[in-house]
DNA sequence: AACGCTATTCTAAACGTTTCGATACTGTCA
DNA sequence: TGACAGTATCGAAACGTTTAGAATAGCGTT
């Protein structure tokens, strides 16, 4: 900017008085300087401005993992929302890992991001000091956090889970094998839940041989499965409170020897692009996706537009049950074996 | 910093050097100093730094569409790669829009990100000019750019479609329908390359009717395939250059009442994690993802280490033919029609 | 006691912006 | 003609760091 100033014989402040239209510029200096700018090639520095402005329109955003469909798709409408604003978006995966999502969120607000999206991991205790410190605007996804009293939108998962096992108790399944992730964080825990009340309301028991945890990924989903399904008395549906550890629950099947949904049915949390035209397709709770994404903006960018002090905003939204032909009604399958 | 060394009665000179560990300090002085950052709860401010530094400990990572599991992987192996370097990754997708990327690109420049990798969208005449203004590394991903001479990692993509259509042919396909994405970013006319001569290789005619292309999302694929069976003499196998619009092609595939692969033989590029548990189990050409990213941040990490004036580096990844069970022989079809 | 050496610490100038208050100019009106 | 208001421009400080070079202190030598 000094040598645009120079070339244009004015000062720094009338170039910068023009470029942010803070103040009227004569047509005649303009002109200079608009010449000067284009012969130099200048470009406005955006970390002096920061400095300056103590704001960088840059926002942090992590995730878990980013090769869940689940996060993939949101991270991809925020992007967009963010971008349409003028943002920039930091994307951090903390793997599931407490310490990454810690030294990550530290390594965002060093850099002065102006807003943070997170979807959490492991209890928030740490999370909470880091944004109580903070002075920048947080909106929870996904996942909320006792204690930390921030925005936040979020699923109705026990409700979306209690319908999902619902169906599958209306279709005469007793023994429902049920794979969570590590129930330190709400959804897991809401769902596990929707399980348990699901079977309460329908007189069953809650059997513990039925219930396995693994840690998210594929492997962990056929670990669980590969248990359930040796068991002495095994379930005749599995459903699976996400989407990785489902493609594993298939191959266990696959493995063991089972088809879908000849032998057993199989239901999920979190809906693929694909799931109506590959076989067996797969019934599943489909979260709104392309809401959560853009509500979860909206909330930070209205927080960034000067709503400072508004009462944390909660939202909740519906997931949906999106039945296919991954689950058989148990008559059925007695009709069949009898055969 | 400025608190910091008031409240420790020492210049900020020697906070610096403290935090820095660029001069020696006095143990007596160090320990008032800790002293005083952990009271005062000091952080250092990066933009602060980044503005003397000129250097920002932050790349650029631009992809076409995050959503396609070919990106979200590679998006993924290099945030990784790059977290554990201490870097921070600015993420923007440029929905294969020739001016968002254009925007994106200047934004990620007007920040001082060290480096950029970029997938780039269109032809590169504008990527070339922002390339050499910018005076950062660049590491063009997946799709090369004539003209633009620097670092980049791509797949064989003329070998690895030669391969794939050449598996149709040896199977007994003469009429291969070919779905492709816009011609003018060098995977798509490499992968068209390896279509024809593999055809020419065979003896084979190359069909003009029998070509179409689309836009790389579902809905493209779906209505490329749909021209492609409404033909008067349909082709007995679809190859798609690309994986979204693959899961287009099976769509049409079942609203037009038939099934792969008795009816038709569907073959895609780039894998599924799940392609081999669900029915049809695609037939996929596996690019190698983990290596590609890694391969790609590796060459940025490398330059942004100090080595600058080395010549541009290409490097040729192979890909992978996953046969599975989408594609039949035709004598076999033949077969069980005439049965 | 004066000297030089080393180890430590500090002063002050950058980095590239924004912005407050001051200044200079122009024209209007009493 | 002089005071005044309004407009256009500028000088300089500030944002929070890093760093070159100057200053100081401590200490062994001669």
């Amino acid at each position: 900017m000094l040598h645009v100033a120079e070339a244009a014989r004015v000062s720094v402040a009338t170039v910068s008085a023009l470029i942010n239209g803070t103040a009227t510029v004569s047509p005649e200096l303009s002109q200079r300087i608009e010449q000067a700018i284009r012969d130099i090639g200048y470009k406005r520095n955006a970390i002096a401005r920061s400095l300056k402005m103590g704001t960088t329109r840059t926002i942090g955003l992590t995730v878990p993992h980013i090769t869940n469909p689940f996060f993939t798709d949101v991270v991809s409408v925020i992007q967009q929302a963010f971008d349409r604003a003028g943002y920039a978006v930091m994307l951090c995966c903390t793997d599931e890992d407490l310490n990454t999502q810690d030294d990550q969120i530290r390594l965002l607000l060093d850099r002065m991001v102006d807003g943070l999206i997170v979807a959490r991991v492991g209890d928030g205790a740490i999370l909470k000091g880091i944004v109580d410190d903070a002075n920048v605007p947080v909106v929870l996804l996904d996942r909320i956090c006792e204690g930390v009293d921030t925005d936040a939108v979020v699923l109705d998962n026990q409700r979306a889970v209690f319908d999902a096992i619902t169906y599958l108790i209306n279709l005469g399944h007793r023994r429902i094998g049920y794979i969570t992730g590590t129930s330190d964080i709400s959804p897991m825990h809401d769902r596990m839940t929707g399980y348990s009340e699901a079977l309460r309301a329908a007189g069953l028991p809650v059997a513990e041989d039925l219930v396995r945890s693994g840690n998210f990924h594929e492997i962990d989903g056929y670990n669980a499965t590969m248990q359930l399904l040796s068991l002495h008395n095994r379930p005749s549906a599995i459903f699976s409170a996400n989407n990785p550890m489902v493609i594993g629950t298939m191959k266990a099947i696959r493995d063991i020897g089972l088809s879908c949904p000849e032998d057993i049915s199989v239901a999920c949390f979190d809906d693929f692009p694909w799931s109506d035209v590959f076989q067996p397709q797969l019934t599943t709770v489909a979260q709104p996706v392309q809401a959560i994404g853009e509500q979860a903006a909206n909330l930070l960018l209205d927080r960034l537009a000067g709503n400072r002090d508004a009462p944390p905003r909660k939202l909740v939204l519906k997931g949906r049950l999106m039945i296919r032909n991954s689950c058989r009604p148990l008559g059925a399958i007695a009709q069949s074996v009898s055969a």
